[in-house]
RNA sequence: GGCCCGUUCGUCUAUCGGCUAGGACGCCAGGUUUUCAUCCUGGUAAGAGGGGUUCGAUUCCCCUACGGGCUACCA
């Protein structure tokens, strides 16, 4: 009997989420949905110097948007709550304490510029300096101090942090699913501060006392988290806690140049490294976002998963349930991933022939005040011919502003190939044909018109280039006898005059 | 600097000792479209280097190089 898979995905309301941080949530969301799991949302909010108004808000919307919400977290299913750990202050402390009774923890009263003060004197003698066995004797704490002295200081209320007693001499075997084995030698550990002196814990308590209060059984998580696992992983020791299963996640990098994809890259790079748009509360700066740049969620999502995992199959197309099915975190790769622009834009293409038409339509209209006024129908007509074409719906006014409006120029080096001596008989020729079409289909004018090329040997050329150019503007654009009946005779007629006018 | 993790086409990746190293994006060429794009077909291009182990190494081990992460009373 194995325990119900129970995973979190535990943001820092800090900011915007980047798309490294949709990635952690999504393969959380796979690995549960996979074990008929369940995904946890923990808000952790410690550092109350870095909270961010709005953020946690769009953690919230940025999931959502991706189909990938939680099962569990802030106002929903609050089995386990509260999923804010500033809500769950009153916890911690007990087990910080209950960590120096047993001895793996002591009191510090170290000031931060005293600290500050070693690591530079260190570091001017070439040295490193670590707050553990090695000089923890020499420093401010319950280990160097007497008891009276410690409880002086306690009962004085002078400012104290509460630190993880780091073992000497062992060596720590850890596990990882992607990683596979890891030892450690806990000689080079520091003594982390569990418990800060403004009475809030630090992400290594909080983590794992709430991993273990939520009863999680899968930390998936950044490569980021792997040097602390060494410290986590004691912490469970120390408390007799199960341990949950650990998976660290490979990071997402810069598409170019070097380290890790990071928030302020976004504009810098050109394409957005945020799910949503994001206008920061001090500066009103706003940052772009995938959903405003028209990329479509399920894009988004194929392509991260696609980011160091993959199927072992040649399939790259995978829905959300399809990634759910073939999901596995020893497929997870171990290198980081280089973030690619092109690739996602390929998945947005492929995305968008699978969207409804008259829903882009909608999306359409409302992006071009220029349709306001133009029957929806028409343009969901309109998009069934061009989005083959398209990326974005942001691009179908260029693929088709002709459809709605007449071309105002015609563009220079088309005319020069398009228009002959004879081009203006031509087309009026053209265009007394098509006004003849009783019967005004696509099909009947195509006929008529490739009819009178072919019994009077013209040449296609010489008849649908200019013709196009008329329509158009230029010589682009999906079929000509598509654009004739959308736009209509009389429509036709008069394109087709403005042009032999300006010849 | 120290510690940890990593290293296959430009990029994302397959390969779990037998390889003519496969796929996708990008790029290039051809075809379709008598336009452009899409689409189709083909092409380009790779196991960091050096030692081992082995009949045989991209695959296992070691060293070096390079890349990444961490090194806060941030997460």
């Amino acid at each position: 009997m194995t325990k119900d898979v129970r995973v979190r995905f535990a943001p820092s309301p800090t900011g915007p989420l980047h798309i490294g941080g949709v990635r952690t949530a999504l393969f959380n969301y796979l690995f549960a949905k996979k074990h008929n799991g369940t995904f946890v949302l923990r808000i952790e909010d410690t550092d109350q110097n870095r909270y961010v108004e709005g953020a946690e808000d769009y953690i919230v919307k940025a999931l959502n948007w991706c189909n990938i919400p939680f099962d569990e977290g802030p106002g929903k299913n609050e089995t386990f709550g509260p999923y804010r750990q500033s809500e769950r202050k009153h916890l911690y402390k007990q087990y910080a304490d209950q960590l120096i009774q047993t001895g793996h923890a002591y009191y510090a009263f170290d000031t931060a510029e005293t600290l500050d003060f070693h690591r530079k004197d260190h570091e001017a003698k070439g040295k490193t300096f670590i707050y553990n066995w090695h000089n923890r004797e020499k420093l401010s704490n319950s280990l160097s101090l007497s008891e009276e002295e410690v409880n002086t200081k306690l009962q004085s209320g002078e400012d104290y942090v509460i630190r993880f007693k780091s073992p000497q001499d062992q060596t720590l075997a850890l596990k990882d699913i992607i990683r596979g084995d890891i030892s450690i030698d806990t000689n080079i550990l520091d003594d982390k501060v569990l418990f800060k002196s403004d009475g809030m814990p630090t992400y290594h308590l909080a983590n794992i006392v709430d991993d273990h209060l939520m009863q999680i059984t899968h930390v998936i998580r950044g490569e980021e988290w792997l040097p602390s696992l060494a410290l986590h992983h004691q912490l469970y020791d120390a408390f007799g806690w199960e341990k949950p299963q650990f998976a660290h996640l490979p990071l997402i990098l810069k598409s170019t140049g070097k380290g890790k994809l990071s928030k302020r890259d976004g504009d810098k790079l050109g394409f957005p490294v945020f799910p949503l748009e994001w206008t920061d509360p001090k500066s009103n700066e706003v940052s772009r976002g995938y959903k405003e740049d028209g990329y479509f969620a399920e894009a988004m999502v194929n392509f991260l998963a696609f980011l160091g995992w993959n199927p072992g199959t040649e399939q790259e197309i995978f829905s959300l349930e399809e990634l759910i099915q073939a999901f596995d975190l020893t497929r997870v790769n171990k290198a980081g991933a280089r973030f690619d622009p092109d690739k996602i834009k390929w998945f947005n293409h492929h995305y968008m022939q699978e969207q409804d038409n008259y829903g882009l339509a909608i999306a359409f209209q409302n992006s071009k005040t220029e349709l306001s006024s133009i029957d929806t129908q028409y343009i969901e007509m309109v998009v069934a011919l061009i989005k083959e074409r398209a990326t974005f719906v942001g691009d179908f006014w260029d693929l088709s502003h002709f459809f709605f409006v007449a071309p105002e120029t015609h563009d220079d080096k088309a005319c020069k190939k398009a228009i002959k001596d004879d081009t203006v008989s031509i087309l009026n020729t053209v265009k007394t044909i098509i006004n003849d079409v009783e019967d005004f289909t696509k099909d009947n004018v195509q006929n008529v018109v490739k009819g009178w090329i072919t019994s009077n040997e013209i040449g296609f050329g010489k008849v649908m280039m200019p013709l196009r150019l008329a329509l158009v503007g230029a010589l682009q654009g999906p079929d000509v006898f598509d654009i004739i009946y959308m736009i209509g005779k009389a429509e036709t007629s008069r394109r087709i005059d403005a042009l032999t006018a300006s010849i």
